[in-house]
DNA sequence: CTGAAAGCGCTTACAG
DNA sequence: CTGAAAGCGCTTACAG
C-alpha cells in the first residue's frame, strides 16, 4: 500500500509553501495561473488526491447531506433517490441514506444519527405515524436546514417539497365522475400525512361540487399493502349497491385491489373504473393499464437536494413560507376510460 | 449556533488529560471502570458527539463504504440497498451509493469518485455492457477491499455473491417442461454478464437433458424493457408454430410481454406458460399471477455489506475462491400451473 | 491505570 | 502574489 501524497509533498517538489498549493488546488483568486497550473500538474502527476477529512476538520463543515424516507423498496422514493443522488453528486456532496419504515420511532433513531454524523443538512419525507417534528429539533437548534418533501409538515424555516395533492385528488375523482361514475370510493392511507389527508380533500371537493354526498362507508383507510387492496375488494363485492368507480392513492395497491375485484367477478372498467397515484410502472404492466396521477420523483429528488445545497452555498434561503409545488399529470389509461 | 463540546472541555472539567477521556469513550480496557463510567456521564450530560472527521482523520479510515448499482430504480435493487443500509448502520458505517445507469463509462467515474471519497471499501453490481475489472483496479492496488455481489465476474481477492443461476434457469425450464410445454422461448439479457449467462445455459441444459433442440430462434437478447416485452409478444404472434412456454429472466419484461401476449389473442396459461425471475411485487399483481424464481435481495444486500465490515474488522479475509452461494426458490403461481 | 506530546492533512487570518 | 504559523479534534506510541 503506497503512501499518499499530500499538499506538503507538492510543495517541497516545487519550493512552495503548503499554504500556496492549498490555495491553488482551491482555485484561490489570488494566485498566480502559472504557478496554478504548475501545482496542479504536479498534483496531477503525483496522484495526488485531498483528503476530505482534514478538510471538514478545518473548514467544520462535512459535505454530507442526510436523507430520511419511509421506505427505500418503493418504486417511487427510487426515482427520488436517483434525482438526489445525480445532483448531490455534481456539487461533491455524499448522501447518507436511511429509512424509518414508517416508524416514528426509528424515524427519531435516524434523526439522532444523522445529528451525529454532523450532516450539513437533512432531506425528509415522513414516516407513517409521525405527529410531530421535535426529534428534528437539535438541528433547527443548530441552524442545520432542512427540507421535506412529498410527506411533509408545515415547519418555521423548512422548506417543503410537494405536488398540489388536494388538486390531484379532486380531478382524479373528477374524472371518473366525468366517465359517468356516481358511487366513488376513496381508499387512502394515514390521514395524518398530507399526501393522503389532501387527496382525500380533493375527494370529497369533487363530490360536493356534483352534488353528490360523501359517505363513510367509501372511504377506507389502509396501510396500502396487497392484502388491504385485496380485503377492499371483497368489501367491494359485498356491498349491496357496491360502488361504479374507485379512487385508490397507491398505485401498488390499486393494481391489487384489481386483480381481487377482477376475481370478484367485476369487469374493469365497466363495472367499475380504477384510478391509481403515482404512475408505478406497475401502472403500465396490470390488464387494463391503470390510470393514474404522474408524480415526479425524479424531479422532486432533484430538487429537494439542489435547494438544499444552494441554501447551504448561501444562494438561496430557506424562508418561513418557502413551498414549492411540482407539476403532476393526470394520466387517463383503459381501466377509467368507458366513454 | 452552540459551540461543539470536545474531549479537551469533559477533561477540563473533570481534571483529567484528553487522553484519558479518548480511551474512556472508546472504551479501552486499560481505564479504570469509575473513570470510564464518570467520563462518559459527563459526555452524556454535556450533549458530546463524537468529531468523525477528527477520528478518521487521525484513524486513516474513513468507515464509508461505496456502492455502485446498475440502477436504484428497481424493486430488486431497492431490497438489496435496504439490507445494506440496515447492515452498516449497526456497523456504524456510512453508505455512499451511486449507478452506473447500466454504462460502464458512468461505473468507471463512479468508481473514481468513491476512490476520492477514500472509501473503506466497495460494494459493486455490474452494470450490462462492463467487459472487464480495469477501473478498479486502483482500489485493488491500495489493497481496498470489494465485493461482487448479483452481477459479478470472477477476480483475485474479490469475493463474489451470487444465486446459482444456472440451477435457477434450469429449474425454471424443467418446470415448463413438467407442466407439458414442449416449445419454450427464452428471453434474456446482456450475456456478458454472468447472471444471464448462466440462466441461459440453464435452459438449454433443461431442453437437451429432455432430449430438445435447443433453437436459436427461441433465444431473444434484449434490455428487458417495457417495449421488448411488447415486441418479444407481437413476434411470438407472427411465428408460424409459437412456443407453449416462455421463460423471461426479468419478472417486469415478463408482465409487460403477457400484457402482450393477451393483446395478441394467447390465453396464459393454456397457450403459453409463462415463468419470469425475480419476484417482484408485480408478479403478485399481474394476472395470472407470475410464476418465478424468489430472488433473495435483502438478504443479499446484508450479505454483501456484512462480509465486506467483517473484512475490515479483520475477521473473515476475502480469499481468491470466495463465492457466497444464497438459496433462491422456484414460486409456482397460475401463469404456468396446466396440470 | 493515566498523561504529555506528536501528528493526521488541511485551511486561513495575518503579515509582508 | 506568497509564506509562517496556528489550529480543527481526535488517537496512540511511549513513558511512568
Amino acid at each position: 500500500m503506497e503512501k499518499e501524497t499530500t499538499i506538503y509533498d507538492i510543495a517541497r517538489l516545487l519550493n512552495l509553501s503548503p499554504a500556496t498549493v492549498s490555495r491553488a488546488l482551491n482555485d484561490h483568486p489570488a494566485i498566480n495561473s502559472n504557478t496554478k497550473q504548475l501545482i496542479s500538474n504536479k498534483a496531477l502527476e503525483m496522484g495526488y488526491r485531498s483528503n476530505t477529512f482534514a478538510s471538514n476538520l478545518r473548514r467544520q463543515q462535512t459535505k454530507t447531506i442526510g436523507v430520511i424516507v419511509p421506505r427505500l423498496d418503493s418504486s417511487f422514493m427510487s426515482t427520488v433517490l436517483s434525482g438526489m443522488e445525480k445532483v448531490a453528486n455534481e456539487a461533491n456532496y455524499n448522501l447518507i441514506i436511511s429509512q424509518s419504515l414508517e416508524s416514528s420511532r426509528k424515524e427519531m433513531a435516524n434523526a439522532k444519527t444523522m445529528f451525529n454524523s454532523r450532516v450539513d443538512g437533512l432531506l425528509v419525507s415522513l414516516a407513517a405515524d409521525t405527529d410531530n417534528l421535535e426529534h428534528f429539533s437539535t438541528f433547527f437548534r443548530k441552524g442545520i436546514p432542512m427540507i421535506l418533501f412529498d410527506r411533509v409538515m408545515p415547519q418555521k424555516n423548512c422548506t417543503n417539497i410537494v405536488i398540489d395533492n388536494l388538486k390531484a385528488g379532486y380531478e382524479a375523482t373528477a374524472h371518473l365522475l366525468g366517465q359517468g361514475c356516481r358511487r366513488i370510493m376513496h381508499v387512502t392511507g394515514s390521514v395524518k400525512r398530507n399526501v393522503y389527508a389532501d387527496r382525500l380533500k380533493g375527494y370529497k371537493m369533487a363530490l360536493l361540487e356534483h352534488g353528490l354526498p360523501v359517505e363513510d362507508e367509501l372511504i377506507r383507510l389502509t396501510d396500502f399493502t396487497r392484502q388491504d387492496g385485496l380485503d377492499v375488494a371483497d368489501e367491494i363485492a359485498r356491498m349491496p349497491s357496491p360502488p361504479d368507480g374507485l379512487f385508490v392513492a397507491s398505485d401498488l395497491c390499486a393494481a391489487s385491489c384489481m386483480g381481487g375485484l377482477r376475481k370478484n367477478g367485476f369487469s374493469i372498467p365497466k363495472d367499475i373504473a380504477v384510478v391509481g397515484f403515482n404512475d408505478d410502472p406497475i401502472a403500465q404492466l396490470v390488464e387494463p393499464n391503470l390510470t393514474t396521477i404522474h408524480y415526479p420523483g425524479q424531479e422532486m429528488g432533484e430538487i429537494a437536494a439542489q435547494s438544499l445545497i444552494n441554501h447551504l452555498n448561501g444562494l438561496l434561503r430557506i424562508s418561513t413560507t418557502n413551498t414549492i409545488l411540482l407539476n403532476y399529470e393526470l394520466i387517463v389509461r383503459e381501466s377509467s376510460r368507458r366513454v
